[in-house]
DNA sequence: CGTGTCGTTGAATCCAGTCAAGTGTGGTGG
DNA sequence: CCACCACACTTGACTGGATTCAACGACACG
């Protein structure tokens, strides 16, 4: 069912961070032969897949261009805590590539095609590349802010809070990813993925995506999420438009 | 009570972040020269006092040389949430430098002294320093592991986990910056503090540190923390023999 | 057609939050 | 000097949200 392979030299990255936003821009011609040269291949995995395993080494860090996954860690009692998903457009392995060692896992939900780098480039980047190199710091920056609003979350909302701002989080960012259609977007994971990111127990979190839907907020079956957005954000105690990406200097 | 001062040119920044680890070793006379240069001054602060407010821009960075601060937002509900405690050798608002505006604020808790940086100076880093900015990329991505770490606290572990956790990890982090005098490290931060980093609230943090007191697993009166760091460990279910930092490239 | 996975629902339990009151300490001003 | 206040820390009692246990239905697959 899950099938892995790389291809050297495929088609250069058009949707890959590695760059100034805003996504889905075209690359300069400049940037494109950047691409080329600092690209090792392409990786295509079927869904399911273990991309990157904790504690393990890596010599590639990834780019993801299609598909959706997961990053998660096991804690030292079997529990599993779901860091957050993955979208196109997400970097993955800057960690690795910096300290040398996973400290979380990769897996691929659904099938996905990655952009590959080798790791050692990663100077090579830095040294020659000052652009792309601020771009990344950018992008691990804007990361860590994200990581920093799901802690606000684990620790200061109750359950139907967390739900309704992690669905209109996933809404948000698949429909700016371009996968959204009349309102619906795709939602792959399982309730139990969902509930380990969410820090819930998945009978809880089942009980209260019920109360959702109940109540109009949000609409998730067969794989497809839709939501009142504007209500749901108001049960989020968050802000939806809310500027998250400002000029750079 | 309290006072702010800059005080450009001063001594350049020997516990600064900005280079490669381990901490504590001298800077190299070109390492030094180049501080000096991207150095602003030095922000000398009272406890209690906040350095960045949530929503507003800052033309600086800083990276912490002495004392202890935290780093928290609030959410629209009016709950405050902990992100991480600030210790000497952090960097602090590299996400401010690099989107615009501080989706967090930044507060000292004892007295203490922070190196100045200019924002826009950080492109020239990038351009002209691609080892410091390498560096820099470096600790945003130690950063975000300990966040993910953090996420994984709130999400899967109880409260007498957590506070363990958390103990452990204050306690560790304060030793290897050198505070730390026959096993007893300064603790300056209120049991609300810790409450709103833990995602608990203050009574529930106050009765668990009594339990963890009653099994003589940790002291903590009059600001200073004492600790039985294998039984702690023990409970908070981490090694803390983990490697945490690894060679670069 | 058995098997496994995911989703769903009910009931019982318990951990953690809330409410409320009390202690101790340091600072302030009469 | 002491009354008073502000603040952090404690502690007990009650409540409730979330977990756990358990069972069942739907569906895909070999």
């Amino acid at each position: 069912m899950s099938t892995t392979a790389i291809a050297p030299g495929a088609t250069p990255c058009r949707n890959c961070p590695l760059r100034r936003k805003p996504l889905f821009l075209p690359f300069s011609d400049r940037e494109l032969s950047f691409m080329e040269a600092f690209k090792v291949g392409e990786l295509v995995v079927g869904p399911n897949v273990m991309l990157l395993e904790e504690g393990q080494g890596s010599a590639h860090l990834f780019t993801v261009l299609r598909g959706l996954g997961i990053r998660s860690t096991m804690l030292e009692n079997g529990r599993r805590q779901v860091i957050n998903f993955l979208f196109p457009g997400d970097f993955v392995g800057l960690q690795a590539g910096l300290a040398g060692e996973m400290r979380h896992s990769v897996e691929s939900t659904t099938p996905m095609v990655l952009c590959v780098f080798n790791r050692a480039d990663l100077w090579t980047l830095f040294r020659e590349e000052p652009e792309r190199a601020y771009d990344l710091t950018w992008i691990a920056a804007v990361e860590e802010h994200f990581l920093g609003e799901t802690i606000a979350s684990l620790g200061q909302r109750d359950a139907i809070e967390r739900l309704a701002w992690a669905l209109l989080r996933i809404h948000e960012r698949l429909s700016s990813v371009g996968l959204s259609e009349e309102g619906k977007v795709p939602m792959p994971w399982r309730q139990q993925d969902l509930a380990d990111a969410l820090g819930l127990s998945l009978v809880h979190t089942n009980k209260t995506i019920r109360r959702l839907r109940e109540i109009g907020l949000a609409h998730w079956s067969a794989g497809t999420l839709s939501i009142d957005r504007e209500r749901l954000a108001a049960l989020a105690l968050t802000d939806p438009d809310r500027p998250r990406r400002r000029p750079l200097i």
